[in-house]
DNA sequence: TCTTGCCTACCTTCTGGTAGGTAGCTTGTC
DNA sequence: GACAAGCTACCTACCAGAAGGTAGGCAAGA
């Protein structure tokens, strides 16, 4: 039943590499029909357009963070370890270049040339992220172990800026390295050595 | 001689508008002709493909930037005042909407898919930027009016991703607003108050 | 037998780009 | 000053291929 590489699951991973690399212009239902090695009608099958497409990868994606935010929760009891685990993830994921840009931050630049229902589902991530990143840092600041400068939804939308940021100059330069270069020091401004 | 609005500049003004939309797919010479008003074969008579045309655009905002660096070093002396302006520019032109994203940061997002010649022109401004802040925060650290956490080289990219990061939240979340709840809590990392 | 998943074949529109022509300046030369 | 030559900026009319998408068929499994 849950197969792991049913032929859907094999358009939606393909298509969130093209996106990851070049946004929702930059790639074609051929390309993904050239990789997955089916014909172009057959993913219409799947998926009737491209913005169902696409709308379902970002829902999916989404569920994924979401997911990987809640194990994180439970993994992790301290808020400067789920911080620095979630700088930690992004770090990992653009070394060795997995997922070296978040599908919602490259979509969120395109915004103005997106079908709405994929705006929405974008937007949908932003929240979900920014609400997560402010609970956190309120009981970090609550138990003392966080020092926040503002309030913790303003240090939230920072953190996050930081990361889509970082992610932006790592590309730029053509160099990995870059991300840490930059996150590094904003996790030491929240929890700084005494 | 020097026409303020010459068809030529009218079609990388007018690309200009249409990249910082949505990126390098998406635009197209259909669309700038139908805005400047003008036919499709007369673009590539001033510039033969959409490469020639988005490089120079680049090459000319790059310029804009660097002449703009240029006079801010002039009129501000103080580097405090430097990175206020700098910040303040951009909050400038999101709020209004007249450049609500820097044209390089959007074109680096998509940097696995763009012309190399385009690509190039797009890592030399984050160079020229990079070292632009560099130099200023330098000059800030040794008179004592700035403080450093790190080198003066990763305050820049800390401060060049904030930006570009806060750019791509405005987008997500549709409000301008948001751009200074990232960047001012930057300055003020800097030149904390006593 | 009905659904699922894929196919071939086709359509329309858009894409970047080319060929060739023309009207209106600027030239240089006599 | 006359006049051909050449250049600039634009035009119409194309083109090949890629874009997203549709219609209808066929084989296999529930």
């Amino acid at each position: 039943m849950s197969n792991l590489s049913t032929t859907a699951d094999d358009i939606l991973r393909c298509a969130r590499t093209l996106i990851v690399a070049g946004g929702y212009n930059g790639f074609s239902y051929a390309d993904i029909a050239a990789v997955v090695g089916i014909r172009k009608a057959s993913i219409h099958h799947h998926f009737p357009a491209k913005a169902d497409l696409v709308r379902t990868l970002v829902f999916q994606y989404r569920q994924e963070v979401e997911a990987g935010l809640a194990n994180l929760d439970q993994r992790v009891p301290d808020p400067v370890g789920k911080i620095r685990a979630y700088l930690g993830f992004w770090e990992a994921c653009i070394t060795d270049q997995s997922l070296p840009f978040c599908v919602c931050a490259l979509l969120a630049t395109q915004i103005p040339i997106l079908p709405e229902e994929v705006a929405q589902e974008v937007r949908a991530h932003f929240r979900m992220l920014s609400s997560w990143l402010s609970s956190v840092l309120t009981r970090g600041k609550n138990q003392g172990s966080l020092h926040l400068n503002g309030t913790a939804e303003a240090e939230a939308e920072i953190l996050i800026a930081a990361v889509h940021g970082a992610m932006v100059s790592a590309r730029a330069y053509g160099d990995p390295a870059i991300f840490g270069v930059i996150t590094h020091p904003m996790l030491e401004r929240l929890n700084p050595p005494p």
